[in-house]
DNA sequence: GTGCAGGTGGTACCGAGGTACTACGGCCCT
DNA sequence: AGGGCCGTAGTACCTCGGTACCACCTGCAC
């Protein structure tokens, strides 16, 4: 039996997610929430298996008692719901921890599936924004993770040449790279400047920014 | 009616697709092909509405095949497959415009839903991927991206410190930076060594760096 | 062998970058 | 009227990075 929390701001439509979820076995509505704050309390107390999540409510968003209800940690999964498929508020659910995101004009029996789908651990996208989604993606990706063409400058680049231009990618200043690679200053000055006049860039500075566009480098934010 | 190509090297493989999609009214087998470049070529020649494509193959793989067929630009839609979820796969089957990733355990309702989907423009993933899938995503986007907890360091810049981390962060000079905003280079040198200090950072490099980390700045590779 | 590429090291020089101040006008808040 | 904060600008000084050379060694190819 997979236990649903509802949590949308208009009564009428928690009133037909529940008539479908109702008619149908294998599920069961365990409570309704109008808004966010609420959501939160009333998951934490209940620990559904699925959350079916409103992204637009009054008060606290879905997206933000999305991500208390995931730090919660209680194992209950986020299943959210939207309108329209606006872009951010895809990007800020999938990063708020959600497990998935529909539209809320899908078949009956779309909802359904993707609610068992998110009980049962996996994920689920409306195809429709599963496209954007990808294109999305594959623009992140950065291009060295594949085996898609290669610039022709980092092509150009030794072995050592390379090792250095990483280096130079996590901010490190001559001497510690020397340190690093148990190198003469002068030595490290000899490769960072063959590294800049074959990748063309005027300063080190260009060479991070260099290594980042190209996947040398990679973000560590947090 | 939807026209297929099928890509696989192993003929009982192909057998099977062929078997199953001519059972069903509203798809057509048009060809079959054995590696990357028999692929190619025949997707080339019959425009077909989507290439179901093997992605491990002996020569071409399936994912040079793909970014090929892609490229060429003939509207074909390149639904991949696979036997294991190798993440690599995944990515450089994206990357290379693959409009859906299944792997081969799949039932055969949800193959057949796929292709669907795919030749109608959407993209499908499997559930079991799309997990992972999202994990990434939710990775890969700065966290600038959503209201999401920004540094304190990030905070306490004002608005044009701000406006000068950015324009260091393109590797923009000094001198350069004066001549955007108009300003005197000393004028720069100040707001940089504030930047440099608030942020903690000893370097330009640095904050290069605390510029990408924080979607301050953006890749732009090609 | 000769020659070339890659890695290592050195010297000399100069300009950009960074630090450490000071200073002043415009705001807003009290 | 005074005190902050912010943006602007300046001077002085020193370090680091980058350029332009040259030199030597190793290994590999012809």
């Amino acid at each position: 039996m997979t236990t649903v929390l509802i949590v949308d701001d208009q009564p009428l439509q928690r009133y037909g997610f529940r008539m479908l979820l109702d008619s149908v076995p294998g599920t069961e509505v365990v409570g309704e929430a109008a808004h966010g704050a609420e959501a939160v309390r009333m998951a934490a107390q209940m620990r559904p298996d699925v959350v079916l999540m409103d992204v637009r409510m009054p008060g606290m968003d879905g997206i933000e008692a999305t991500r208390r209800i995931v730090a919660a940690g209680d194992r209950s999964r986020v299943l959210v719901l939207t309108t329209f498929d606006i872009d951010e508020y895809v990007y800020a659910a999938l990063r708020a921890g959600a497990s998935g995101f529909l539209l809320k004009d899908a078949r009956p029996e779309e909802l359904l599936a993707g609610i068992r789908a998110v009980a049962a651990g996996d994920a689920v996208i409306a195809p429709t924004l599963t496209r954007r989604l990808l294109q999305e993606f594959a623009r992140l990706v950065p291009p060295a993770a594949d085996g898609s063409a290669q610039d022709s400058r980092l092509a150009s680049l030794t072995e050592r040449e390379r090792e250095i231009l990483v280096a130079i990618g996590k901010g490190w200043s001559n001497s510690e790279i020397a340190g690093h690679f148990v190198l003469a200053e002068s030595t490290v000055k000899t490769h960072v400047g063959r590294v800049l006049s074959k990748i063309e860039a005027r300063d080190r500075i260009q060479a991070v920014i260099f290594a980042y566009d190209h996947g040398l480098a990679r973000p560590h934010a947090g």
